[in-house]
DNA sequence: GGCCCTATTGGACAAGTGCGCAATAGGGGT
DNA sequence: ACCCCTATTGCGCACTTGTCCAATAGGGCC
């Protein structure tokens, strides 16, 4: 009965960030203690400070890495399409199947303890931009080639991706619109905006039947 | 130099919701305590407790109270407005002076607090519902009238506050946004849903000049 | 095989939290 | 003027938090 099984500082780091991660998972941002993550881990929870300088940057880490691999996975569905339209449909796609992830509730929180916590701020100031840039690309793609209309292609992925956060806010915090209306309106509300025909991208239960 | 001055209990526990309020303001929902209500008023923390079962309920109302101001703010200003389209407009115009205002913040602090809060959360639903509510009024007026185009009222209401909420979000979390644009961008998403003529809910700017 | 480096332990620490309770004091009703 | 009711006090309690540090132990290099 003595010490956890020795590790790399990569490997141990690694699995401390992992760790942190299941922990936010499951209780929150807030409510992720030190003691938390140690027990996940298994370990002591002095180990913890022996590679992260503060709960700040750890928090900020985990929330990164989590905010990161959805932002890669929808990046990953996004690449795939043929066109822009396509690619923006799969957008939609990609964010509605988040159904059972925490994805939203996981801003919410980010958002409100970033009050407190500088690191968590900016890294999820970062993770923000990234998916207004991802956005913003694909909207580029489909006016280049003619297939969509803006005259200011960031003002447009700013618009779209407000108005899926707004309604997403509904369904996570009061609990007042349904995932699927979400999803209909959510893709209706950038038809409109990039001049595109009305149900050319696809609700997910109209493409799927 | 002995206890405060004795007041009758609906006094204080006005005073107390009062001081929770102002507390609120300053520090933030998360960030209150009872030694800082407490210390606000100039009284023992002990007193606190005297009027107030649990913090989860001090929060709720001074939550309760602050939201419901600004919603009755909004209200009345609306309510000087001649017609649906007035009244709409009136309600941007509301909304946007709320500039210096942590209305924005207040909510993004309730809805994170109100996994581990439920009068908390009980409150900040039922003030949601009531925003949605008097949006959709106006809307269902315009529609009566036909001065506005909407075959679905209520959704029509949700994506107007979506939209608002969204881009609000992007002003207070990520300070991706200037107000301007807020308003700018969430009246002409309004025109757009309900059929109105662009530019007759008026930018701000453009109707004071 | 032994030694040293460092990963790991486990608890101390100070600061903070909500809540409860015995004691106090002040004002209104007689 | 007195007395009782209760608003108010001020501290204690049990618990949690992040952070730190001396002691320990285990594995890789000579």
């Amino acid at each position: 009965m003595g010490a956890m099984a020795r590790m790399s500082p990569q490997e141990r780091r690694e699995a401390i960030v992992t760790a942190a991660m299941a922990v936010m998972e499951r209780q929150g941002i807030a409510a992720t203690t030190v003691r938390d993550v140690a027990a996940e881990l298994g370990t002591s929870s002095g180990l913890i400070h022996h590679y992260v300088d503060s709960m700040d940057d750890l928090l900020a880490e985990a929330f990164a890495r989590a905010a990161g691999d959805d932002l890669a996975t929808t990046r990953a569905a996004v690449e795939s399409g043929q066109d822009a339209v396509d690619r923006l449909a799969l957008f939609f796609d990609s964010y509605a199947r988040a159904d059972d992830d925490f994805g939203m509730q996981r801003w919410l929180e980010a958002w409100a303890e970033a009050a407190r916590r500088p690191a968590l701020q900016r890294a999820s100031r970062q993770l923000n931009e990234a998916w207004h840039s991802l956005l913003a690309s694909i909207i580029r793609d489909g006016v280049e080639h003619g297939t969509m209309r803006s005259d200011d292609i960031e003002a447009a992925a700013w618009r779209v991706l407000s108005l899926l956060d707004g309604l997403m806010l509904q369904v996570v915090a009061h609990g007042a619109l349904t995932r699927a209306q979400v999803d209909a309106w959510s893709r209706a509300g950038a038809e409109r905006e990039l001049g595109l025909r009305p149900g050319v991208l696809g609700a997910v239960s109209a493409r799927s039947m």
